[in-house]
DNA sequence: GTTGTTACCTGTACGC
DNA sequence: TGCGTACAGGTAACAA
């Protein structure tokens, strides 16, 4: 299930490989996955030159010398360049050299194009990475909810998910389900920093390749042989020995040490 | 405005 | 072997 880092991940290998490339013709079939009607997105899209990609927490944009085309990979989407078509494949981008594929089992993720970035884009969070520890402990001071659940927010901070929030809070030694609001500045800054040591470790590692997660050439992350607790319920706790336990917290599965994360 | 719940969707694991 | 069921989870829509 891609998170920043695979995000990340997928977005430092299209790059190279995909900008200064021309849209020769384009083909969507998944038409769940895409937003928009698949005639009139075809059509904007043939002719126009990709100038760049970047990443907007788990949003890919692809810049086009006319307008983006935004990609999220839900829980099962690839990327693939020259990828093979499949009967999940959704969408198929043919270049001047090459082709961009796009396939999705589970459908969860949402392509669209428009002249300008989807609001849904703008109206994030900052980048984990990028914001600051007094910002990072005001937007969770507004919080009345898990922590756990805050991190999950995606207009509190853009592009934790499940692995990496059930990650960050073992290293920081915070309990999921303490209310973001009341964390004194000592936890917060603990939250930060495993927040950003966790991401930036799994970002070198490319990525957790849990479920069917590749990057867009094809190759799988090696950060999941890290987890400590994500998918760890019933075993040891790597610090303290205790069975990790698995709770749900804002519907979601979450991992974590009873005895370490207080 | 904030918070919590549900639907979306298919592959996988498990029990019978 | 085959069937039914539970589960996984990011986002959007909806209700409270």
């Amino acid at each position: 299930m891609p998170e920043l880092p695979e995000v990340e991940t997928v977005v430092r290998t299209l790059r190279p490989k995909i900008t200064g490339r021309r849209i020769l013709s384009a083909e969507f079939t998944g038409l769940r996955v895409l937003i928009g009607d698949a005639r009139e997105t075809a059509e904007a899209l043939v002719g126009r030159k990709i100038t760049g990609v970047t990443r907007h927490g788990k949003f890919i944009a692809i810049a086009l010398d006319q307008g983006f085309l935004v990609v999220h990979l839900g829980m099962t989407g690839r990327l693939l360049v020259d990828g093979e078509l499949t009967k999940w494949t959704h969408a198929v981008l043919t270049l001047d050299q090459g082709s961009l594929v796009y396939e999705d089992p589970r459908q969860f993720g949402r392509i669209e194009y428009g002249v300008s970035l989807p609001a849904r884009v703008a109206a994030l969070g900052p980048e984990p990475l990028e914001v600051s520890e007094g910002e990072f402990g005001r937007r969770l001071k507004l919080r009345r909810s898990p922590v756990k659940a805050v991190l999950l927010n995606q207009s509190v901070v853009r592009g934790v998910g499940n692995i990496y929030a059930d990650e960050a809070l073992f290293r920081a030694g915070v309990n999921p389900k303490r209310m973001a609001a009341s964390l004194g500045a000592e936890r917060v800054g603990r939250v930060y920093r495993a927040m950003q040591e966790v991401l930036r470790e799994a970002i070198e590692a490319r990525g957790s390749s849990i479920s069917n997660y590749v990057d867009a050439e094809g190759c799988q992350g090696s950060f999941q042989t890290a987890h400590r607790v994500y998918q760890r319920t019933g075993e040891p706790c790597v610090n303290c020995g205790a069975e990790i336990k698995r709770i749900l917290v804002g519907q979601r599965g979450t991992h974590y040490c009873g005895r370490c994360q207080r």
